[in-house]
DNA sequence: CACTTTTCCCAAAACGTTTTGGAAAAAGGA
DNA sequence: TCCTTTTTCCAAAACGTTTTGGGAAAAGTG
């Protein structure tokens, strides 16, 4: 066992590439030509069932792989797809945004594709790192994230023909696929649920309008707050910095507190949670109890604070899968108008969300 | 110019493909050899000046890349290298691991590879993400981060002799190669620091030492004490659970003020801030102000907390692009042993690192 | 048996580069 | 001028697959 183990290695003294077999080698040991090898592998229909299951033993027993190089060239395909990812992305962190890049990568692996990352610190480098891909020939699809409300990235992309999902969406009158959470209709489920509990002054902290994830909750607050039959009062919408999330909630908060009327709960996006708190501590107000806490997404601060925060839940895991699958249908030239989904959000009450005292 | 351009389109029907050139076309368009072209573009100095400029020139103006497919398989080299990661790196969260991401991933860039990345949901998964990029020969080296003790990744490409290197250490005698941060004498240096200030009693709340920083760290504590003249309690030391650091080091906290003789400080890996903020809360301790404290890691949550929090500061994008450059030499043949940096870790003094009350 | 169909296999081409091993032309040296 | 060296280019091979377009043998049909 040992010795046959350890034969392999015996005469070969170039360390790794020794260790490999290709399919001429694998060929002549079968004593049956490469094209009948690799067809026997591919389950083609022209090779007996003796020969392939034969193949195939082989093939296993020696440990055979096809150099994923070679059938990229042959194939024309890279079966690659690309990521760009800044660190504003961050910001969505903890089980955020690696719950959407595991679902992403688990799929991908399973299609028998690459994920190739980029990481750009800002947007001129995001857009270079998507050309060189698109253009070096690297991928055959992209998906983007952290979308803005014009977002060149896209035109970019539709100019060429070339294959794209998005994780979100933008403004863009030509059909694209994406996959997006309901922004709209979860920040309008958690606005009504407050205002069904009493609240009356509802503020919103919302992040920048200029990507389209929080233009689209703000349309749901709004639409909430129609729906209950409050008035929308803008001293009590704020909106804190991408680039600094805590520092600009926390000045936020000690602003929406300095209101004649102020707001007895804050809607928000659980990147600006730390914040919030801070600024609540420092006006001595209890979360959850003299303010009505809901964030959206449910990082795990919400988890462990007392009182745990009540949140909106995006799934993202599934959303990342989905986004693959979709990918794939374009890159077969499904059209991508075809595939744009919109993900309900779950609403999970914990402890933030009480009715006013 | 219009016209030009938009020539380029006309009569091709297939979208994106049509858009692009190959060496032999470029080659035609210069009646000159494919040979010649590729040759000139790489600067070989077997051809002339004049007809290397003129094939730049042409190249240039018909956005000619070679493509990285059929380079590679000439090559037999991937040109790509690869990462895994797990969820459990989130809790390295916020700037920290995109900073190493970033180093990383630039430095790739700039030699011309690629990085690919896998995403795995535990140890288990985590090899077999490496084996497929190893023994799929999808990669030419691979990066290891968040290193076990024992870590069963290491042997494995060691055993192959493939190209690998570490962020961070393992028990292992064979020789490779790895950037580390120095933890040991962070610790030492902030305990130290702190014994310096007066305090005696100093607690360490440690990650698991089933990895290998936290194994590091309290070394530099041990030291730190013993080169303050201080005694090692064993009741000061305790270890938060990688799987809940909030919920972990919560409880611990509050356990380390049960003492009689209760810690003035603490040290830590900021991922456990949470848990311990929450615990000092509940004891009515005033952070920096009762108990003096000291993170390692600078995350958002360090510099926005008031009073701030005093930290030891990796150089998390300095050390990705070391070991990529590291991986390049390992890939070109070096050997590995030569190659181990351990990199001195910055401290920040902030607000929480008072002489004890 | 003669013919057609089906089964099973394979040689050659192709994917787009880079490298190898010259060869022709130009330049230099006597 | 003739020979040698240098300069400049290129045809062909190679990288490891998959696909194309058969072709020979076996099986079925009358």
């Amino acid at each position: 066992m040992f010795l046959e183990q350890s034969g392999n290695r015996i005469g070969f003294g170039e360390g790794f590439k020794s260790m490999t077999i290709n399919l001429k080698q694998l060929s002549k040991l079968l004593k049956l030509s490469p094209t009948t090898v690799s067809r026997a592998l591919a389950d083609y229909p022209d090779v007996s069932a003796k020969t392939r299951a034969r193949v195939k033993q082989m093939a296993i027993q020696h440990g055979y792989q096809p150099n994923p190089v070679a059938r990229r060239l042959q194939k024309g395909k890279t079966e690659t797809i690309g990521i760009v990812i800044t660190p504003e992305q961050n910001y969505f962190s903890d089980t955020f945004f690696i719950d959407l890049l595991s679902g992403i990568s688990n799929q991908i692996t399973r299609a028998g594709y690459e994920l190739i990352l980029g990481v750009a610190s800002d947007e001129e480098h995001e857009m270079q790192s998507m050309r060189r891909m698109v253009e070096g020939k690297r991928v055959d699809g992209m998906i983007l994230t952290l979308i803005r409300e014009q977002d060149p990235r896209v035109g970019y992309l539709l100019d060429r023909d070339f294959p794209f999902v998005l994780y979100g969406r933008t403004r863009e009158t030509r059909p694209y696929a994406f996959v997006d959470m309901d922004g709209k209709q979860a920040f309008e489920k958690a606005c009504t649920y407050l205002a069904g509990l009493g609240h009356r002054r509802i503020a919103l902290l919302n992040g920048e309008p200029c990507f389209m994830f929080p233009v689209g909750c703000r349309e749901g607050y709004e639409s909430g707050l129609f729906l209950s039959g409050l008035e929308l009062d803008p001293d009590l919408i704020r909106e804190w910095k991408h680039k600094d999330p805590s520092q600009s909630s926390y000045r936020w908060t000690l602003e929406l507190f300095k209101n004649d009327n102020p707001p007895t709960a804050i809607l928000f996006q659980t990147e600006a949670v730390n914040g919030i708190f801070k600024g609540l501590d420092e006006l001595d107000l209890q979360p959850g109890k003299d303010v009505a806490l809901i964030g959206y997404d449910d990082l795990e601060i919400a988890r462990i604070h007392r009182p745990s925060l009540s949140v909106l839940r995006p799934q993202a895991r599934e959303a990342g899968q989905r986004v693959v699958n979709i990918l794939m249908e374009v890159i077969k030239g499904e059209d991508p108008g075809k595939f744009q989904e919109i993900h309900q959000v779950e609403m999970v009450i914990r402890e933030t969300s009480l009715p006013p005292s």
